[in-house]
DNA sequence: ATCATAATTAACAAATTGACGAACTCAAGT
DNA sequence: ACTTGAGTTCGTCAATTTGTTAATTATGAT
C-alpha cells in the first residue's frame, strides 16, 4: 500500500504543469518542513527549494523516486498516519455535494448569501458568473484517490467550498498544483488563515471567501440557486 | 482519463525497479515498436533502446513524460482503444480465481494435473512447493488498474495462470518489471509462444508451462488441491 | 527591535543525461 | 543466401542536473 502510494505521488509529479508545486504539495501534506525533508534525504535544503521552485526543469526520476519514498517513510515511522488516512475505507464521501447551476450567478451575490467574508480577490471578478459549486472535505479531497482527478472536466468557471480547513494551506497549494482553478474558494469554518494561502490565492487571481456557516446551512442557501 | 493513465504510468516507471523494462512494458501495450515510438518522439530508435536497457540510471521526468503522452496520444489518434480498455467497467474480474493452499504441492504435481507442457524451467526447482495459484485474464491484468498492484504481499512462491494469451510476452514483461516474481507462469491456449517469452522466463528462472486445458476445468482440478 | 526558523537565490564543480550515428546481433521472410 | 525489420551497444559531446556553500529574504514569536 505504501508502494501505491509512492507510485502516486510520483507519477503526479512527473505529469503535473509545475512539478515543483506538486512535490511541495506533497511536503505540506506530510507536514514537513524542507530542512525536515532535507535532512531525510541528506541534502541541503536549498535542494528541496530549488526543485519546489523548478530551478531543475527536468529532476531525474531518481530524485523523484528518493522524495516521494522519502517522505512515506518518514509517515510510516511516525506511525503511518498519514499514510493510513488517504486508505481509509470511508473516504469515499470527501465530496459533500456538488451541483451545476442551470445560469450564471454572479459570485458577489454568491458570496452575499452565505455571508462570507473576502480575504483576498480582485474586485473587477466579482460580477462574473460561475455555473456551480462543490463542497468537499479538505483533507480528504486532497489525500483521497482520484478526487482531485475527478475535477477535471469540470467547468472552472464554479466555487470549490472546503471544510475542515485548518490553516488553508494545503487546498490552495492544491489548487495551484492544479491545472484546472475554480474561481471562487470558500473556506467553511476555518481555524486561522495562513498568509501563506492568500497569497496563493492572489497569484492565481483566485476570490477567496471564508464563512462560518456549516455544510448544511450552505447547502441549503444554494438549493435556491437556480 | 488520459491524464489519469499517463499518471499511473509515470508513476509505475519512477517507481519500478527497472524503469526500462516497464518503459517496454507499457510500449508493447501500446503496440509500438521502437522506431515508431523513436518518431512520434522525434528522435532516433537507439534513443529509446538506451532508455528501455536502463543505461541512464535516471532520465529526466520530462523524458519520462514525453514518452508516455506520447503512447498515450498514439492510441487517441488510433481511436483510443487501449485506454478506454483499461476504463471498461467490467474489468473488474481480471482474477478468475485465487487461492491458497494448506499444504505446499510441488511444482511437477501440479504441472502433471493440469496437463502442462513445460517450456522452459531448470529441473530443480521442479520438486520445489507451491502455495497457492492466481487465474488472470492476461490482457485485463496488465492494462486493468491496480490488479497488477494487488499482487503485492502475495507469496511468490505461487502459480499464475494467465487466459487470453497470444503470444505470451506481455505477461513475461509485465512479470519482468514487477519485483515479486510467481515461481510458475501457465498460460491457457496460448496461440502461440513467442521465444521473447521463454528467453525471459529463463532469465527470471521461471517455469513456463502451457496447458490447452481451459480456466474451468482447472479450477476444477486445482479443488482437489490441499 | 531582535532573534530564530523557513524559504529563496546565486555561483560553482563534478557527474550525468539526452541525443546522434554507426556498427552489430538476431530472427523472419522471400 | 540475401534482405529486411527490430532491437542492442557504444563512443561522443553539449546541455543539464546534482549537490555544496554562502548570502538574502520573509515570517513569526518574544
Amino acid at each position: 500500500m505504501q508502494k501505491q502510494l509512492t507510485r502516486r505521488m510520483a507519477g503526479e509529479i512527473v505529469i503535473s504543469e509545475k512539478p515543483g508545486d506538486t512535490l511541495k504539495k506533497w511536503r505540506t501534506i506530510f507536514k514537513l518542513s524542507q530542512k525536515n525533508l532535507a535532512s531525510l534525504l541528506n541534502v541541503k535544503p536549498s535542494v528541496v527549494c530549488d526543485f519546489e521552485k523548478g530551478r531543475r526543469a527536468s529532476p531525474g526520476i531518481g530524485t523523484v523516486r528518493k522524495f516521494v519514498e522519502a517522505m512515506v517513510e518518514y509517515d510510516k515511522a511516525q506511525g503511518g498516519k498519514i499514510v493510513s488516512s488517504m486508505f481509509a475505507k470511508d473516504n469515499n464521501n470527501a465530496v459533500y455535494d456538488i451541483r451545476e447551476f442551470n445560469t450564471g450567478t454572479a459570485i458577489s451575490k454568491l458570496i452575499k448569501d452565505i455571508d462570507g467574508e473576502i480575504l483576498s480577490g480582485n474586485e473587477d471578478i466579482l460580477e462574473r458568473p460561475i455555473y456551480g459549486y462543490t463542497i468537499v472535505d479538505s483533507l480528504k479531497a486532497i489525500t483521497t484517490f482520484n478526487v482531485f482527478g475527478d475535477l477535471y472536466g469540470w467547468s472552472n468557471e464554479r466555487a470549490i467550498f472546503f471544510s475542515g480547513v485548518h490553516y488553508g494551506r494545503s487546498p490552495m497549494i492544491a489548487i495551484r498544483a492544479h491545472p484546472v482553478k475554480p474561481r471562487v474558494v470558500i473556506y467553511i469554518k476555518p481555524k486561522t488563515i495562513d498568509k501563506l494561502a492568500t497569497k496563493l490565492a492572489e497569484m492565481e487571481r483566485i476570490v477567496l471567501v471564508k464563512t462560518e456557516l456549516d455544510e448544511e446551512e450552505i447547502v441549503t442557501i444554494l438549493k435556491k440557486f437556480n
